[in-house]
DNA sequence: TTGAAAGCGCTAACAA
DNA sequence: TTGTTAGCGCTTTCAA
């Protein structure tokens, strides 16, 4: 019986569609009494309204969806909080899309807002190197959110939040070799990794020049291909065949917070200490790092403030404003205990 | 311009809107070359067909939503592939809706159920210890998947799936007992619990009495109520606590697999070692277990059968099946590295 | 193989 | 304060 429609109401309580739908949106121009009537009918059949007909009627909504492609992403997840309490407070109302790794983003924001006349989309990861031109027909504000902006990237037409990749990870490599490190290594993305992964890179790189430290290929490793990119997994399985390499290093670099743990294990395994025997810095600052033995020293995005200035921007777009700007937002190295000083 | 209709699509093309909606579908009675026409055209145009008026329209939709409150758990998240790749086996499309803390589950359902025309509808957690009556207006087969299933629970009208929580804890306490551990501390759910953390709190007591060990209520310790519950926080709070208490024990056995991680940082915060000090072991079986040092010994719960399960009774009460059953699927016991053998 | 038209369930404008 | 009605964009008969 799942079938009850707003016309079966208005039969059962002898009042036209048009009152039964005054009833249900809380419209001023009821009379109470009718009202109550109404509701209570509506409530002993278990009448729930269609909103496919509602959406399909309504001229607009006040939705802002958020699109994010790796729902697993732990970084992404401590992010969702912080949306939905921002958004409500300025009265938008607030859903989120997960997008799987097959998915088209672009498809699916562009039914999305049709589907859902919304307002605005929130883009968190994907779309990293190729900006498509179906993106103009989505003809609603939208805003791109911790993707990693590769400086050859295709230029946008829209708004973007991001940390300076390359700039944050010379600070974290820098302040490595301010700790007296010599021998760095780094655990990054994909060889073929054109955006996070290389951005970092460079900076590392960059680091080490600025501290005279000579850059030796060999430290450097990559994600390994057959296994899904940023995971715990993938972090244990290179940095056990980095140590197993038998090239000396005091220090390892990590490009992300998750990849560092596996690291931890492989470390921790081969009966080293950390940070004894390596110091480990990871990036991304997510708060499990407190909890792992010893806690890790890691670079933490300013992900409260991302989301407070992609709202922002968002906001004002959809309020007429029409300048795009490229906003980068600094981060803050947490010093914690992975590192050792070296003499 | 994200207004363009079909019937735009259709002046453009010089054809009726009925054709464009044959070719938009693929129907088979349609020619080639105006199909053709047409997709070129949509293409250029940018169009999109609103799922609205589409959900609107159709009858029926082959869909199957999972709806999942605590979409951050992480042994839930490692449901979705499974249930993704089954449900795409047998033809069915397939959609996650999460239900956060503060939402009602069952409205969710009900309007989801009609928006969307679904076939049916998978519950993961959420529903734990009412049963809504307005469950029986929702018009479709659900069920209910890794609901703990407490024996005073109110009957339900649905099949449901998962473990014998109070069996699978016992065999876990038993291990312990048969490795020679007589004090064995536990961390389960909030005091006020009824469902899993009883359950599991039963078999704990019940393993106690058939190895002859005297029950010490100072040695169970409920998740903290000003911190949110199965969390590696809370799990380091309690421990840091029961360590402080200066209480004797030599296993802890710990309700979720997440607190455990928070016990390990508690342990060897405070200079113990694990297992050499305090044998450890958790409950769900993650993965990221054996990515902690020393790995977690745990109780495996079968999520891949779980998910066919629920799949499969699901799909035969779609079919017409109207037997509803209650089914527990049997856990399994990881040796790890966590747990020692006492002389 | 196609076009015209009905109607899915709802909201909102208009009339009463 | 209420009932009636048009029409949101689509799919699917029915007739041509």
């Amino acid at each position: 019986m799942g079938n009850i429609t707003i016309k079966d109401i208005a039969k059962i309580c002898n009042v036209g569609i048009g009152t039964v739908s005054r009833a249900i949106n809380d419209d001023p121009g009821i009379n109470e009494k009718t009202k109550e009537r109404i509701l209570k009918v509506i409530k002993e059949c278990g009448y729930v309204p269609n909103n496919s007909a509602r959406n399909l009627k309504l001229s607009d909504s006040n939705t802002i969806a958020l699109l994010v492609k790796g729902i697993e992403n732990q970084f992404f997840q401590g992010m969702f909080g912080y949306f939905q309490q921002e958004l409500e407070k300025i009265k938008y109302s607030f859903l989120v899309q997960a997008v799987t790794e097959e998915q088209d983003e672009i498809s699916v924001a562009l039914e999305l807002a049709k589907e859902k006349k919304l307002k605005g989309i929130i883009f968190l990861g994907g779309l990293i190197d190729h900006a498509d031109e179906r993106l103009k027909y989505i003809g609603i504000p939208y805003i791109l959110c911790t993707v990693a902006l590769n400086k050859d990237a295709p230029e946008r037409h829209c708004s973007s939040v991001s940390i300076d990749d390359e700039k944050e990870s010379f600070n974290a490599v820098n302040y490595l070799c301010k700790m007296g490190h010599k021998k760095i290594a780094m655990l990054t993305g994909r060889e073929t990794d054109y955006a996070v992964g290389r951005l970092r890179q460079e900076g590392y790189m960059r680091a080490l020049k600025a501290n005279g430290i000579e850059f030796d290929p060999r430290l450097v490793r990559f994600m390994k291909d057959d296994i899904p990119e940023y995971t715990i997994e993938n972090g244990y399985a290179v940095t056990k065949e980095l140590l197993e390499s038998g090239l000396e290093f005091t220090a390892l670099y990590i490009i992300s917070d998750v990849v560092a743990f596996g690291a931890y294990k492989a470390i921790l395994e081969s009966g080293k200490r950390i940070p004894e025997d390596y110091s480990v810095m990871g990036f991304d600052g997510l708060d499990v790092g407190n909890y792992y033995h010893p806690s890790l020293t890691t670079v933490k995005q300013p992900s409260f403030d991302m989301v407070c200035k992609s709202i922002e921007l968002l906001v004002n777009e959809i309020a007429g404003e029409e300048n795009h700007q490229k906003v980068f937002l600094p981060a803050e190295l947490l010093e914690r205990d992975s590192v050792k000083k070296l003499k």
